[in-house]
DNA sequence: GCCGTTTTCGGCCCGACTGTTTTCAGTCG
């Protein structure tokens, strides 16, 4: 049973006890340990094997000893018996949009219905409207949410949730009582898929601001109005949401909205000890007669009144940034400007749309001093790789290209196959003459977890793989990785000095955020590639940058950070 | 169910919007 698994299971639980109207603390627990197990960038196996669960914050004795049955048994015996008392088909409805615990509960016990068709048979029956606290628009609103619920996708990458929030910010700042806008959610934290939008203004007169986000064009239904919040469904299905405040709240209200839950939550816990209570409208100080506003208009103000420096969005998932804050002890997280050159990209040579000049001078226009033509290799003739003739062709091209370039370096590089026996697609004498080169899987997928691990370790091995792209295969939303021992990867990493790539390809943003410390701690470096098969392509970074920052990456621990002669360095070939 | 620089017991973030009520429960973020 993976990690994931046992997160499943947990979220159950939560569901279960929530429908069964158990202690909410109780169900926060739950919860609260289901996400951490998701996030963990270890086997919870390991863990266990060496007798560590309790150490995990949020996973006392209880759940502890209910993961070591899970592993051991497969099984978990208390879940078996409270899934009898609750039919599968009542969590199912929990993600009907207007249902929730109470109602769910409801419609089991005096109408016996278990799954989300029966639900709908029996509004459209108007059963419903008899019970106390249901009526007409309730039953209106289960249907709709059941039909919502069928169409909606689960999340979308960052990059389309990107836009879509770029696209409403630009229409919402031409209002003229609009004094500041920010995204915030997950969008502002940059995780890799987001369900819904978020985006916090401030203003004098949010009625004003109101009326014109819910008669945007792109608007197809209005969730909710009010004076300060206000949901609508985009055209596509996505759901935004906007929250407005007075200006001189804008920074504890951008804290509040950004998220996460958990991190709030923390946040907050400290500021009662504190004797503070903090909320989107300010740091208030408790007192006897009324509370006193200590702060409110700057984000900052939430982390200095409970005594700890700014904390960046992308470390607020509640992973260990708030100790790290009050030790003093944060990373100074990378940049984007940090970025010295991308280590991955491809041109016409291979599958690339734009020629090895075009790619070089686009990257010059995004202030990059070097760039890594990295085309497939001979193997993968799909993606039309290149044989070892091609390649000296493709050098004399980018010489060409360096003797005309100033403070710009065209690094001659491959994306290299790795066969399944971990053999390579060049021999050493051809890898020699490169300046880069990128291993990577593009085939047999399928191949067990040893096959794969250690195909993917003989590469690293080899002394002129400078990185593994991507290096889990996955495909958000699409496609897992391949089965590899993660950990094994990683060590091999540190061990070696083969960098692993942040593929900022926003489909795959691998390797992702979970890994990154753990890889550190290893001592990994890591390399932030776009893998651009086009110029516009290059402007992945961003998502990579993301990535890195939320596993709490500094400049030093990224290659393409380095100036060209230390790079060149670093590789091998100066 | 978890946790402890006041606690091993007694806390556990805080507020907005909707619908059904006539003061509030449920849902959501």
């Amino acid at each position: 049973m993976n990690n994931r698994e046992i997160a499943e299971i947990f979220h159950s639980i939560a569901d279960i006890l929530e429908i069964k109207s158990e202690n909410p603390f109780r169900i926060r627990a739950y919860r609260k340990a289901a996400q951490t197990i998701e996030d963990l960038p270890q086997s919870i196996k390991d863990i266990h094997t060496n007798g560590k669960l309790s150490d995990i914050p949020g996973i006392g004795e209880g759940i502890a000893g209910k993961i070591s049955e899970l592993i051991q048994t497969e099984k978990l015996k208390e879940y078996e018996e409270i899934r009898k008392s609750v039919p599968s088909g009542l969590l199912e409805m929990l993600n009907i949009s207007s249902v929730g615990p109470k109602t769910v509960a409801l419609i089991y016990k005096e109408l016996d219905i278990t799954s989300v068709e029966g639900l709908e048979k029996a509004v459209k029956d108007h059963k419903l409207a008899k019970f106390p606290g249901m009526g007409e628009k309730k039953e209106e609103n289960i249907l709709h949410g059941i039909k919502i619920l069928r169409e909606t996708k689960e999340r979308i990458p960052i990059y389309e949730a990107e836009v879509i929030a770029e696209n409403i910010i630009s229409l919402l700042r031409k209002v003229p009582t609009v004094q500041n806008i920010s995204i915030a959610g997950s969008l502002r934290r940059r995780r890799e898929t987001i369900g819904d939008i978020d985006i916090l203004i401030a203003s004098k007169n949010s009625e004003e601001v109101m009326n014109v986000f819910t008669t945007l064009p792109q608007v197809e239904e209005i969730l909710a109005k009010g004076n300060t919040r206000s949901s609508v469904r985009i055209d596509g299905g996505r759901q935004v949401d906007i929250r407005v405040v007075q200006e001189d709240s804008f920074g504890t209200a951008l804290h509040y909205f950004t998220g996460s839950k958990a991190h709030n939550i923390r946040i907050r816990e400290l500021g009662i000890k504190n004797n503070l209570k903090i909320n989107e409208y300010g740091v208030f100080k408790r007192g006897k007669e009324q509370d006193e506003k200590i702060g409110g208009s700057k984000e900052v103000d939430v982390f200095k009144s409970i005594g700890m420096p700014y904390i960046p969005p992308e470390m607020r998932e509640d992973r260990g940034e708030i100790e790290a804050g009050l030790s003093g002890t944060l990373p100074k997280l990378i940049k984007i400007d940090n970025l010295r050159g991308d280590l991955h990209v491809h041109s016409n040579w291979s599958d690339g749309t734009n020629s090895i000049e075009e790619m070089a001078e686009a990257a010059m226009e995004r202030g990059y001093r070097y760039i890594a033509i990295c085309d497939h290799s001979k193997s993968l003739k799909i993606a039309s790789g290149l044989d070892e003739k091609q390649l000296v062709e493709r050098q004399k091209e980018i010489n060409k290209l360096n003797n005309k370039y100033r403070n710009f370096q065209i690094l001659s590089g491959v994306e290299l196959e790795i066969h399944i026996n971990g053999e390579l697609d060049f021999s050493d004498d051809v890898l020699e003459t490169l300046d880069v080169v990128v291993g990577a899987i593009h085939t047999g997928f399928s191949q067990d977890e040893n096959v794969n691990t250690s195909r993917i370790i003989k590469a690293m091995e080899n002394n002129y793989v400078d990185i593994i792209a991507h290096p889990t295969g996955r495909l958000l939303g699409k496609r897992e990785g391949y089965k590899i021992d993660i950990p094994a990867i990683l060590k091999t990493a540190g061990d070696t000095g083969t960098a692993l790539e942040i593929n900022a390809f926003p489909e795959r943003l691998d390797l992702a955020d979970i890994y990154l410390q753990e890889a550190k701690e290893k001592g990994a470096k890591f390399a932030i590639n776009t893998d651009a098969h086009s110029i516009s392509q290059l402007d992945f970074a961003k998502f990579g940058i993301g990535v890195a920052r939320r596993g709490w990456l500094e400049k030093q621990d990224v290659i393409n950070c380095l100036d060209i002669d230390e790079l060149q360095k670093s590789l091998g070939t100066s």
